[in-house]
DNA sequence: ATATCGTATTTTGTATGCAAAATAAAAACG
DNA sequence: CGTTTTTATTTTGCATACAAAATACGATAT
């Protein structure tokens, strides 16, 4: 039989998605309120499956619902942030104490690939293939922990912090630093040692935070 | 004015509420069908707050989704529940350890009177209780650490496991220990003394993991 | 009797319609 | 003029209607 049958997704996963891109592009900024007439049209939908996957961004998180009022695409604080890095560093760290145990050499050698290319990005300076190739590596080391909720739960904390774009704080400095600690997450999962690639990943997200809260000299 | 204005939720959040208890109850059995029609009718809504309500579940992980046909209760497997403890592990731990360092002399002398409710009905061989209380204890120091993103994490866990309902496996020596734990975890909490309390959780999730899992001598 | 095909019924997916609330605009008042 | 009140318009909340898919049923053939 023919197996390339051809899975249409629902309308409201479809929409999801898309307004999901549309936020984590910052097309969408914070704040900005949804009206739903105006994303139907846009989008060619019908008011009901847009409705569904607002409420389903709602519950992620992403969006922010008010009775009898617009939709608006949430707006993360610094005190969220604040929240969720410490979580994310735990759940990192649980992530490469079960990597360095249970991934296998392929995956490690994926790994080790993706992170030269970074480097190389790192010397040419290019910023967004940058950030891609470090999202994709943290991703490869947390399924390489071959728990895929952990896997979920890292990249739905991981995305309301995306949206921040606290980013453009990141210095020379800093970069450097989370470079050299890329260096070591590598080194100690080619080494498999769990609980030193638990604690880089752990030292990582305090990096993390104390870039993107501009080392604590901002306001708050 | 008058400050007592009754502000009503939306149907849909009134339904999903409602749902997620007839989930959390096993009125609505795991693989359990959800008939739109027939939960319109029971509820009195149309299906249209009901459909949100059930897509926003579908979010939360507590229904699954497949197109053209109905929704059904999602089936948490001992995989699932093998995935889920070790995190919930990593973050009550992470939430001792700032609860430790936070938690207010009131709300720890709180703990420590549902901590010895909790005693009694265990003494009492109440087990419904005896788990509201548990729960309750938990939920309490989690609380403590300030951290609202890691209270709705934990509990979103929480409540995926607490539907499997294996805890028929609970023997009188494993409730033995759970209970030896908790009186160190309230030690460790008024002790204030973080290290140790995040110890203790980690260690109590794996006690639960065992006892969920019956000992490993299940199936898989 | 079992299997297969075709039809009828149920159930979901999506669009639309109407009422209520919120917002914007206009008019009345100070 | 600025402020409040009233009216009009927009926008959301919910219900219903219709189409498409899935399921259940029954007839026919083997």
């Amino acid at each position: 039989m023919n197996s390339s049958i051809i899975i249409r997704a629902p309308l409201h996963v479809q929409v999801a998605e898309r307004l999901r891109l549309m936020i984590d592009s910052g097309e969408l900024e914070p704040g900005a309120r949804l009206n739903e007439i105006d994303l139907c049209n846009t989008m060619g939908v019908s008011r009901t499956p847009l409705r569904e996957a607002i409420r389903s961004l709602a519950t992620e998180g992403l969006i922010e619902l008010q009775p009898n009022r617009s939709a608006s695409v949430s707006i993360i604080s610094h005190e969220d942030v604040s929240e969720i890095l410490p979580i994310m560093a735990a759940l990192e760290g649980l992530g490469g104490r079960l990597a360095a145990t249970y991934m296998s050499e392929e995956k490690i050698a994926q790994v080790r690939k993706v992170h030269d290319q970074m480097i190389i990005h790192y010397q040419n300076r290019e910023v967004a293939e940058y950030f891609e190739t470090n999202r994709l590596i943290h991703e490869l080391v947390t399924e390489g922990s071959g728990n895929q909720t952990l896997v979920d739960t890292i990249n739905s904390l991981s995305a309301k912090v995306r949206r921040a774009r606290f980013s453009a704080q990141m210095t020379e400095e800093s970069w450097a630093k989370a470079v050299s600690e890329h260096e070591e997450i590598i080194a100690a999962l080619e080494a498999k040692d769990p609980e030193r690639l638990e604690a880089i990943l752990i030292q990582h997200v305090e990096t993390k935070r104390a870039t993107i809260l501009g080392t604590l000299e901002d306001k708050n």
